[in-house]
DNA sequence: GAGCTTAATTAGAATGATTCTTACATGCAA
DNA sequence: TTGCATGTAAGAATCATTCTAATTAAGCTC
């Protein structure tokens, strides 16, 4: 690896930490601005979700936290992450089949799925303008569109016939 | 109501009469074409689904085919379901949590997802290009796109305050 | 810092969606 | 029409999620 290759890759590892501190931050002070009580629970729920792009399902944050919450019930996981979806602290994708998955990135954004193992990678939104779909599903429809997303469906790099 | 209009809906209606017909019979062969077996329980599913726009559930289908056949099984529903879905006869849909939803029309296309009443409505695919778009997923993310789905989301005519 | 109030947590039951199992029934090729 | 491979029925099993009732504890007040 050369010299530019490790700073571009630290400098990333060093923004998404500090992306991650930011979104637990915000959570935090979300959930205390809704006057809901900062319990041990909700911390480490926070500070799980907050640093994870990989879109994971209730029941893996409940495995991944119960180590170090071994008597947390899986209601408390269900409450607290409906508690964050619900003061737009956290966003909730279902984009196929199975439990939800929850996303801490809650601007605007994309998603492509595997339909081989079923992985969620974000992707930025494209340049072509997402009003002038919206307008045309409004004018049709007589529906009025909040947002716009788009699902790439395919295989991933690591799902792909050698 | 104007005699254009009444001409118009008019013209609607048979052709979506001829459209259910024809994805109906496109099942059936499809059926037979996979060596699967054309019993009155899948002939059945098939005709509710063909002509059915409002992307139903497995649940749905079976609550309207038990006046019909009485003794049939959840299991079958699902099993003919998973065949159809299997042959590309029928597309399933997950655009929201919840059961899965099935499509009969499994041509390109978009839906509009009411955040409150859970309506899927068809939507015609835009005209602006959805190759580019995943041509940048799979440079970004070393992903393969077989296609890009949009999902307007929003409130549905209906559910709109007055 | 102790007590109070009220919301949060827990454990487990309940519900809903889907899949699985096993025994019986039947479409269809010979 | 007969045989057999496949399909179906009924219900158990599984997975995701929500609900319930009883206990616990966050954070305010003093």
């Amino acid at each position: 690896m050369q010299a530019t290759e490790r700073a571009a890759k630290k400098s990333a590892t060093v923004k998404l930490a500090a992306m991650k501190e930011e979104r637990a931050s915000r959570m935090v002070d979300g959930l205390r601005g809704a006057g809901l009580k900062l319990t041990p629970q909700r911390l480490a729920l926070v500070r799980e979700l907050a640093g994870d792009a990989s879109h994971p399902t209730a029941q893996e944050l409940f495995e991944r936290l119960r180590p170090a919450l071994p008597t947390m019930s899986f209601a408390t996981v269900y409450n607290t992450l409906a508690a964050l979806s619900e003061a737009r602290l956290c966003a909730t994708r279902s984009l196929m089949r199975g439990p939800v998955r929850f996303d801490p990135k809650v601007e605007p954004h994309d998603h492509a799925v595997c339909g081989d193992c079923g992985r969620v990678t974000d992707v930025p939104i494209p340049s072509v303008p997402v009003r002038k779909d919206g307008e045309r599903a409004r004018r049709i429809e007589g529906f009025s569109v909040h947002h716009v997303e788009r699902v790439y469906r395919g295989i991933c790099a690591d799902c792909r016939p050698k």
